[in-house]
DNA sequence: AAGGTACACAACCGCTCTTGA
DNA sequence: TTCAAGAGCGGTTGTGTACCT
């Protein structure tokens, strides 16, 4: 291809716009729309390039461009739209009405990525960054650093500190675990068809010691809404599963460490009701997603208004994806 | 009050894609 | 099929402003 750009002639005015040049440019396009961008500049008087003239009026003057901050929806939006598509800032702002994609990307650069990066994920892949044992004892402190100023004497919350530490590290190594067994395992845990509490001869081993950790769960809080019973030792079965990502995981602020995303929840109209009780962040299992799914998605964390349920999104065909449930956007441990 | 620093956002740059001759 | 113009996109830079020392 190779072609000049076309901003490269002199004299033509650069920086900043002034009222009065985007007087000139809104007057003009509103009479005779923008054309030709690059004959525009001379037709309508302007000391610009065609180029810069489409960017100001695309990024700022256009009349349907809504202005101000971005609300919660619109941040879980982009935070699950980011996550399917990357820095496809154009196809997230054409998700996002009235927002320009320079908009959202720089929202992104200066808050977004800063707010996952603070809570340890990685802003590209959306997972938990894998250093994040470094820096868990800080962020474990910081956490509950009110907390124990409020309610807890040291030693009391010593041991919590402790204890949670400790899950969170089973946790963890729970999720390696299922990665390591495989979306194919994975989908057979969560198959509800699989229920009869059997998986392939080998997985059996494993399944039983991550059963052995979850159920050591159950003791580190029983103050987080664990009333149900425990489930039953042997393989997981869906009902494990559903009881597990319902009322095991003791933290209540802590996103759920899914990777692939074979492995997802599937909600229920029963479901809901534990989940009031035990507000797990839930995961978002996207297809791979056509724009319609997108589209979808959008709607979806935009119109359920129950910060629960908020990003209970689920497609046929999943694939591996956090959702960013308004539980972590509104959490204040989070806001910086 | 002055200088330094950090941050937010508008604008630019350079590349790729699309379209039409 | 080739080539050039037009348009779009994502990354980066520049500038104004708020905050801090």
């Amino acid at each position: 291809m190779g072609r000049s750009p076309c901003c490269d002639e002199s004299g033509l005015k650069k920086g900043p716009w002034t009222t009065e040049e985007d007087e000139i440019l809104v007057r003009y396009i509103k009479k005779h729309g923008h054309g030709s961008w690059r004959a525009l500049p001379k037709l309508a008087g302007l000391n610009r390039c065609g180029k810069s003239c489409r960017l100001r009026w695309t990024n700022y003057l256009r009349p349907d461009i809504k202005r101000g901050k971005f609300s919660t929806e619109e941040e879980s939006t982009i935070l699950n739209l980011h996550a399917v598509l990357g820095n496809k800032w154009s196809a997230i702002a054409s998700h996002l009405p009235g927002r320009t994609d320079n908009e959202i990307k720089n929202y992104w650069n200066t808050h977004l990525k800063k707010k996952l990066i603070s809570m340890g994920f990685d802003p590209m892949t959306h997972r938990p960054r894998t250093d994040i044992f470094s820096s868990l004892p800080q962020l474990m402190v910081l956490a509950r650093l009110k907390e124990l100023m409020d309610h807890h004497s040291l030693e009391e919350h010593a041991m919590r500190l402790q204890l949670q530490a400790e899950a969170m590290a089973k946790l963890q190594y729970l999720q390696r675990l299922f990665e390591t067994l495989g979306p194919t395992t994975s989908s057979l845990i969560m198959d509800p068809s699989t229920s009869n509490n059997s998986l392939p001869n080998g997985l059996a081993d494993i399944d039983h010691q991550a059963l052995k950790l979850l159920s050591s769960f159950s003791q580190l809080d029983q103050t987080s809404s664990c009333n149900a019973p425990a489930p039953n030792s042997g393989s997981l079965s869906a009902t494990d599963i559903d009881y597990l990502s319902n009322n095991y995981f003791p933290f209540s602020h802590f996103p759920d460490l899914q990777n692939d995303g074979d492995f997802q929840t599937s909600p229920t109209e029963d479901d809901s009701n534990s989940m009031v009780q035990a507000p797990v962040p839930q995961l978002t299992a996207f297809g791979q997603a056509g724009d319609s799914q997108l589209a979808n998605a959008a709607v979806a964390s935009k119109t359920n208004g129950d910060s629960c349920n908020n990003s209970l999104i689920s497609y046929d065909e999943p694939s591996c994806s956090i959702s960013w449930p308004d539980i972590f956007l509104n959490d204040p441990m989070f806001q910086f």
